[in-house]
DNA sequence: TTGACAGCTTAACGCTGTTAAGCGCAGTCT
DNA sequence: AGACTGCGCTTAACAGCGTTAAGCTGTCAA
């Protein structure tokens, strides 16, 4: 009778229920729910709940895809930091983004092309192949680990921050004795985007540095 | 009649026990199991679970604090490295350390003595107090992100790989076309140690460059 | 001796991921 | 045409989850 459902239009359900519900709410039969459909119809098409999640966290990768390619830069520095912003936008883009994408395995090979697209703008540059997949991996786990904590302060990609990160004066007489640590706090939490640029910058200087 | 338990004791025996069952597995009524206890019983020390793991990632820190804390080194930046590489080492040792750690709230301050000596280390070397903290938190980050992919690589704090992610035939097929792609995978798989000290070379270099 | 209250137990709730069994319909084969 | 096959789903159920409510027990103060 009705539609029927494949891994595709599941994995793009559940992304789109993860802004609504998020990584905690994110269950089996909420997602059979939204696509009239039984839970343990998922079990047709996905072995467990995992298998599922690592078809959503290729899904995000996939549509990242192109934007991580078609890049724009006179240089290698330009389009490896405009690539990994890219990156980062998409992360924030889904609430729990980071967690979601962070230590899933991908189910088939469509993150290759976007990879092979930038580690190959690397080597065209004078990296050495094993420099260029170096370089990637170092600035794509900063930007991971990164974001993940954003995400701890700013769950909702609509943007409102978790009030228990807030710099208020009972932190700052918390951290009395400790002043470095407390401007750190503000440092970190008060601009995130800022910050993370900071780090991207200090990133690619590295690689510049120690990888050509 | 028999002994009461704690906060602190329940995050010690939550830690051992998350060896032994990982993230998944330590749910309340087992921990509460180890403490001759009845699940319900944590609530009276901890408001929800989520609080409960807050604990246990708190104390985590804790123990690493002395080994970040008293590095030796020549340099700010041998120090530095020396410092992250031990935080490195307790995520490392425990099962699912680096999630139970990343995008988790410290419960009290005992954060901010290491997180102190770090950063005035770094003011002493020259750093503003600002970069000092950009530091930090750039080479922090890094190392979470790169542990987390690290322990889906290698979930056992013993050591065994999960075989999902061996660099077979298999994979050397389904990238063909893709070489740097493949090649990549090799750089990151093959030794994790290795690529994470590149890395991390890579990310004080950039410090050195973009930050004094 | 009585009362308060910290710290636990027992019982139960609604929910979770997951499995087993069976149903209905599409397409193939005889 | 009619039986057969098997894909894709349903219904029913299970053990275990986090969490709450209520009640019990021992300790200490008044």
């Amino acid at each position: 009778m009705a539609n029927r459902i494949d891994r595709a239009l599941v994995a793009d359900t559940a992304l789109r229920l993860l802004n609504d519900v998020g990584l905690e709410g994110l269950t089996l039969r909420r997602i059979a729910q939204e696509l009239n459909v039984q839970a343990p119809a998922l079990y047709w098409h996905f072995k467990n709940k995992q298998e599922l999640l690592d078809e959503v966290a290729t899904e995000m990768f996939r549509r990242m895809s192109d934007s991580l390619a078609t890049v724009e830069g006179d240089t290698w520095q330009e389009r490896m930091t405009a690539s990994i912003r890219e990156m980062r936008r998409f992360l924030l883009g889904y609430r729990d983004g980071a967690k979601v994408f962070s230590g899933t395995r991908f189910t088939d090979t469509s993150y290759a092309t976007p990879v092979e697209r930038i580690l190959s703008d690397c080597v065209e540059a004078g990296f050495t192949p094993r420099a260029a997949a170096r370089a990637w991996f170092t600035v794509a786990s900063y930007t991971v680990g990164h974001v993940i904590e954003e995400q701890s302060v700013v769950p909702m990609p609509s943007g409102e921050r978790d009030p228990a990160y807030d710099l208020d004066d009972g932190r700052r007489h918390r951290l009395e004795g400790y002043p470095l640590t407390a401007e750190a706090g503000w440092e970190f939490f008060d601009d995130l985007e800022a910050g993370y640029e900071e780090g991207l910058r200090v990133v690619i200087a590295g690689i510049e540095a120690a990888l050509r």
